[in-house]
RNA sequence: GGCCCAGUGGCUCAGUUGGUUAGAGCGCCGCCCUGUCACGGCGGAGGUCGUCGGUUCAAAUCCGUCCUGGGUCGCCA
C-alpha cells in the first residue's frame, strides 16, 4: 500500500527543525530509521539527508486510522508526517541534533513500504564492502556516505566560485576524442560510422586545454571525468574526476600562487581549517634523497641517509657490489626501536622484498651500547662505528639499510618509512602538510622500451638552464613541472608547457617519434602553435583524492557515489557486460574466440 | 600477471586437537507494553559453514582447485 502525497508539501528537512519551531505545524518527509512501539504510544525516528528527528504518535492526537498506520511502520518505509513541534519535557536526547524537540504527529502517510534491507542503514557500517556496493543505493543512504558526497558537492561549488572570481572560464572538452598512446591505456569507443576506427575517452583534457589557450581563453578550468584503463588501487579508479586548469602568460610561481589561494579557501570554507600559505617547496632531487619519494610525507622525519661512501669498501658484498654496479646504500634510523622483535623485523624484510630488494640489512644499537647486526660478521668495529655515526645512531635505535640501484633504494626506504610511521604512529593525524615538489626530471629512461619517456607528458617545458642538455644528456634535463602533495599523497600536478614548435619537435625526437609520427598523433596541436600561441601553464587535481583526504577516508570509493571494484567492474549494474550480437555487427566488430 | 588477507543464518562474528544436534549479539516474524531513543518482556523462524574435488570411520576445521571481495608490487605520460 502506498499513499499519495497530494496536498502535502515538505516544510523542513528533519534537522532543520529546532527550538525556534516549537508550536509550528511542520510537514516532514523521509525514511523510517526506527519505530519503537510502547503500546499506547509510538516513537518513530525519521531520516532524511540532513539527519534524524523523533516523531511521537498517540491515538488521542492523531486518531485511530493514523495510529494504526504508525503501528505498521517498519525500517526504510518512506513517510510523510504532519505534526506539531514540541519541546521535549524531560527526555532530552543529547546525542541527537534534534534531541531537544520532537514532532507530535497529526497525520501519517505511508508513501512507500520497504523490504528489510540486506544490511543496516547506519553510520560506521561494518558490512562487507562487496555487499554495500551491490546495494549501493542503500549504502548511499548511510550518513557517512551522505556526509562525504555533500562535502564533495560543497567543495566543487567552492572551487567553481573561487576560480570564477579569479577570472577562469569553465569550458567543456570532448569525451569522444583521439587516442594518445603515450601513457596509460585508453578506453576505446568504436565508431559506427567509421568502422574499424575508435574514439578514446580522455585520460585528461590536456591537449584541448592547451588549444583553448591558443584560442585566447587565457584562464580555463573544468571539473571533469577522466578515464584510464589501468589496474585499480585504494586511491585509483578507472574513471575519476579532475579539477583541471590552464593559464596563459604565467610562470610557475603564478600557477602555484593561485592554487595556494584556492586550497586555502577550500579548507577554510569547508573544514574551517586555516592553511598557512605559501606552502613549502622541495626540489624533486631533494625529495628523493631525503624521503625516497616524489610525494613525501613530511609530517615525520626518519630521513634517508646515503651511507655509500662509508660502506663502499666493506667486505659485505651486498653493500660493496651495489655501489660497484652504480647503485647506492642508504639507511633510515628508526628511533628507539632497537628492541623490535625479530618477527616484526622479518615482516619489514618481507615488505621490502615486495619492492624488489633482496633483503633488508639491519643494525640495532642496544641500550647497553652493544650492536645486534645482520651483517656484523662482515664489519669491523671501526666500520660499524663509522656507519652508526653517519646514521646518527644512538643507543636504542634501529638502523635499516637498502643496497641496490638508486631508484629501488629510494622506493624501498621511502615506502618503509611511511609504513613504519603508520604502525608506530609517528605523526599527528590532524596535521595537513601541503608541499610543492618542483623541478622534476623531464624524462626517465624506460628499459623495456629502450628509450626515454616523458615523466609528466611530452608537452612539459624543460628548464631554461637545462635546454642545452636535451641533445647530449636528456636524462639530466629538469622540467618546469610541479606536484602538489598532501601528507604523502599526490593531490595534483602540472607544468609549464612547451609553446615553441622547435622545442616541441626536439622533445618528440628525444622520445623517439619521427616528425611524421608526431604529426600523426599531435599534428593539430603543432599546427595550432603556428598561429600564435601564448606561453601557458596549468595544473590538475584529483578531486576524488582531495575529498578522500578532507573526509579522512583511506579509500577513494568512500567519496564516489558509484565506484567500481578492483577488477574495474560495477557490482550493482554488473558492467561491463556482453552486448547483443547485432550491436557488434553494426560496429563491424568480431570477437576473437579463445580456445 | 605476482604476493598477502578474508569468505560460517539477513548483518557482524565465535567455533578448541578433525568427533554426536554448528553457537552468540543484532536484525526479522508473532503477541504484550503510554515516554522510548542500543526501548523492554514472552515466544518463534532462519545455516548445502564461498565452489568443486581429495584425505579420513568422521571435515566448518587438514590438503588441492576454482570463485568472490580487499590490500599491494608491476602498471598508472
Amino acid at each position: 500500500m502506498s499513499e499519495s502525497m497530494q496536498g502535502l508539501k515538505r516544510s523542513n528537512r528533519c534537522t532543520e527543525i529546532t527550538d525556534q519551531n516549537v508550536g509550528n505545524i511542520v510537514t516532514i518527509m523521509g525514511w523510517v530509521q526506527k519505530q519503537r512501539n510502547k503500546g499506547g504510544i509510538i516513537f518513530v525516528d525519521v531520516r532524511d539527508r540532513s539527519g534524524l528527528v523523533q516523531v511521537i504518535f498517540e491515538e488521542s492526537e492523531c486518531g485511530k486510522t493514523h495510529f494504526e498506520k504508525a503501528e505498521k511502520l517498519r525500517s526504510e518505509f518512506v513517510v510523510a508526517i504532519v505534526g506539531v513541534v514540541e519541546k521535549r519535557t524531560g527526555a532530552v536526547n543529547t546525542a541527537m541534533k534534534t534531541g531537544t524537540i520532537e514532532i507530535r504527529a497529526k497525520e501519517l502517510r505511508i508513501l512507500s513500504e520497504a523490504e528489510t534491507p540486506p544490511f543496516p542503514i547506519e553510520a560506521d557500517s561494518k558490512t562487507k564492502e562487496e555487499l554495500r556496493l551491490k546495494y549501493r543505493y542503500l549504502d548511499l543512504r548511510r550518513p557517512d556516505l551522505q556526509k562525504n558526497l555533500i562535502l564533495r558537492s560543497k567543495v566543487a561549488t567552492c572551487v567553481r566560485t573561487f576560480l570564477a572570481e579569479e577570472g577562469f572560464l569553465e569550458i567543456e572538452t570532448p569525451m569522444l576524442t583521439k587516442s594518445t598512446p603515450e601513457g596509460a591505456r585508453d578506453y576505446l569507443v568504436p565508431s559506427r560510422i567509421h568502422p574499424g576506427n575508435f574514439y578514446a575517452l580522455p585520460q585528461s583534457p590536456q591537449l584541448f586545454k592547451q588549444l583553448l589557450m591558443c584560442s585566447g581563453y587565457d584562464r580555463y578550468f573544468q571539473i571533469v571525468k577522466c578515464f584510464r584503463d589501468e589496474d585499480l588501487r585504494a586511491d585509483r579508479q578507472p574513471e575519476f574526476t579532475q579539477i583541471d586548469m590552464e593559464m596563459s602568460f604565467v610562470s610557475v610561481d603564478e600557477v602555484i600562487e593561485v592554487n595556494e589561494k584556492l586550497l586555502k579557501k577550500v579548507y577554510k570554507d569547508n573544514l574551517d581549517i586555516d592553511l598557512a600559505i605559501p606552502f613549502e617547496r622541495i626540489k624533486w632531487i631533494d625529495a628523493m634523497n631525503t624521503y625516497g619519494s616524489d610525494k613525501p610525507d613530511t609530517r615525520f622525519g626518519m630521513h634517508l641517509v646515503d651511507v655509500s661512501e662509508v660502506v663502499s669498501d666493506s667486505d659485505f658484498v651486498v653493500f660493496s657490489n651495489a655501489i660497484k654496479e652504480g647503485g647506492s646504500v642508504q639507511g633510515i634510523n628508526v628511533l628507539g626501536q632497537a628492541s623490535m622483535p625479530r618477527k616484526k623485523i622479518d615482516k619489514l624484510v618481507e615488505f621490502a622484498k615486495g619492492y624488489g630488494v633482496k633483503g633488508l640489512p639491519y643494525l640495532a644499537i642496544l641500550e647497553n651500547g652493544e650492536y645486534k647486526c645482520s651483517f656484523g660478521k662482515f664489519f669491523s668495529e671501526e666500520e660499524t662505528k663509522a656507519l652508526v655515526k653517519k646514521m646518527n645512531g644512538k643507543p636504542g635505535d634501529l638502523l635499516l639499510f637498502a643496497a641496490d640501484k638508486r631508484k629501488l633504494v629510494w622506493d624501498v626506504l621511502g615506502a618503509l618509512r611511511c609504513e613504519l610511521a603508520e604502525t608506530l604512529m609517528l605523526y599527528d593525524q590532524n596535521q595537513n602538510n601541503f608541499l610543492w615538489v618542483t623541478e622534476f626530471p623531464l624524462l626517465e629512461y624506460n628499459e623495456e622500451a629502450g628509450r626515454y619517456v616523458a615523466m609528466h607528458h611530452p608537452f612539459t617545458m624543460p628548464m631554461d638552464e637545462d635546454l642545452h642538455l636535451l641533445d647530449t644528456d636528456p636524462g639530466k634535463v629538469r622540467a618546469k613541472a610541479y606536484d602538489i602533495v598532501l601528507n604523502g599523497t599526490e593531490l595534483g600536478g602540472g607544468s609549464v608547457r612547451i609553446f615553441q614548435n622547435d622545442i616541441q619537435e626536439k622533445m618528440f625526437s628525444v622520445l623517439g617519434f619521427s616528425k611524421e609520427e608526431a604529426y600523426e598523433r599531435f599534428g593539430f596541436l603543432l599546427d595550432a602553435f603556428k598561429y600564435g600561441v601564448p606561453p601557458h601553464a596549468g595544473l590538475a587535481y584529483g578531486l576524488d583524492r582531495m575529498i578522500m583526504l578532507m573526509a579522512n577516508q583511506d579509500n577513494i570509493r568512500e567519496v564516489i557515489a558509484f565506484p567500481k571494484v578492483k577488477d574495474a567492474s560495477c557490482l550493482m549494474t554488473e558492467a561491463p557486460n556482453v552486448v547483443d550480437k547485432k550491436q557488434l555487427e553494426e560496429l563491424m566488430i568480431s570477437l576473437v574466440k579463445e580456445d
